[in-house]
DNA sequence: CGCGAGCTTGACGTTGTTCAACTAGAGTGG
DNA sequence: CCACTCTAGTTGAACAACGTCAAGCTCGCG
């Protein structure tokens, strides 16, 4: 029960959760959640890291955000249609729980704390999503790559330099860009000596530029 | 008490919000609530037809929704900042009432029926939002602009044809594109004979091919 | 040693922004 | 009733951004 949204639940309510909740192991490019499909459970991650995608037509892919330890998912299909509107897929090996999701609405029916945790939950997802569109109307490549680069550092891998689990193309689909975009951008970050990298792994040499860059850019 | 958040309150609950709300008219052009003020009340919106923006620095704007009559508006500050993340602001005179958050969450907190509501009415914001995400990533310029004739047409004036009560600007910041581009495709689509245009009236000839410009363009 | 997926690199063309000049309409004051 | 001004909108041209294409590279794996 790590996520926050639990966190104001009693040894009661915690028992009537762990009773609804089956506890699944998924490995790498394993799809979570399909986009489409029916939603009977909510989401309780453990470990690993899974990516939010949205699937465009045409083939192109979007991720909104990741799935981190800690992290709590219900989706926003909840009391609208109840199907999946993003595709939720393992980028490491990852261990969540899922809880059945009628089971999940009974006990925040009780506890209406836990509700607004939800909501809490809810409205920080609308920040990222907001921040996102901010991102694809004002900045540019550029800027767009720097921004991927810093929220890996300081989001999702939390250490300088990282080694990236996720592909270029992830990597692309992230800051809304073509691979090769990606890989060009990267190339003049690097000779401009922002940052450096060999293989997979990224080291942000110079993050105050490149802050600069993912502000202005 | 009109907005579907507010449908299941009993007579008692009712009477504990009409005490703690405030009418409040606003003229065209006047700020309903400002990006970065503290967040105090919630808006249940009557009559006119106000915008939701989000103001990119570097003096970008760009309309995430629109606040129709019967709407609830919460904003995502809640539970995280207490404030503001998007600037409202009246299109067409609007007539709406201030509630008090700390009574409206009173409310909430005794009645999960109206929180799932909440929550379903956050969701459906979500999926807007996402909607435009991916908009923005997939569509060119000519598929936007549809986009936006036909929302306009569908969700906010709902018939055809009908008057820009908002400027040229406006629906270019509702595109996300620049107001000349806005001008030029319009052009072009009135020269392909899929719209006519008359000063602020907009007459939409042929749907069914504007709406495939918008899917596929 | 050879194969293939993922990635890189560079050239090219389209798209859409920006700039600048122009037009139309609304409000003001003589 | 006519200039004058101010704002909103239009038009066209030039340029830059970015995706697409195509070719080449790298590295893991048989």
């Amino acid at each position: 029960m790590a996520s926050p949204v639990f966190r104001f639940l009693n040894p009661e309510e915690v028992e009537k959760i762990n009773n609804a909740r089956i506890e699944v192991v998924f490995n790498p490019g394993e799809t979570i959640m399909k986009c489409g499909s029916p939603k009977t459970h909510v989401i309780s991650f453990y470990s690993g890291l899974a990516k939010v995608s949205l699937e465009g037509k045409s083939g192109k892919n979007f991720i909104l955000d990741f799935v981190r330890p800690q992290a709590f998912f219900s989706g926003p299909g909840l009391f609208v249609d109840n199907k999946h509107h993003f595709t939720i897929t393992a980028v490491e090996k990852s261990q969540l729980c899922l809880i059945e999701q009628s089971v999940f609405l009974d006990v925040m029916k009780a506890n209406p704390t836990m509700a607004f945790a939800f909501i809490e939950n809810s409205n920080k997802f609308i920040l990222h999503l907001t921040g996102k569109l901010e991102g694809l109307l004002v900045k540019h490549h550029h800027g767009r790559v720097a921004e991927a680069l810093l929220f890996l550092r300081k989001e999702i891998y939390r250490r300088n330099p990282y080694i990236l689990t996720i592909s270029k193309q992830e990597f692309a689909d992230l800051s809304g860009l073509s691979r090769e975009s990606v890989s060009h951008i990267l190339n003049e970050f690097s000779e401009e000596g922002l940052i450096a990298i060999s293989g997979k792994q990224i080291n942000i040499l110079n993050e105050v530029s490149l802050q600069k860059v993912s502000e202005n850019g």
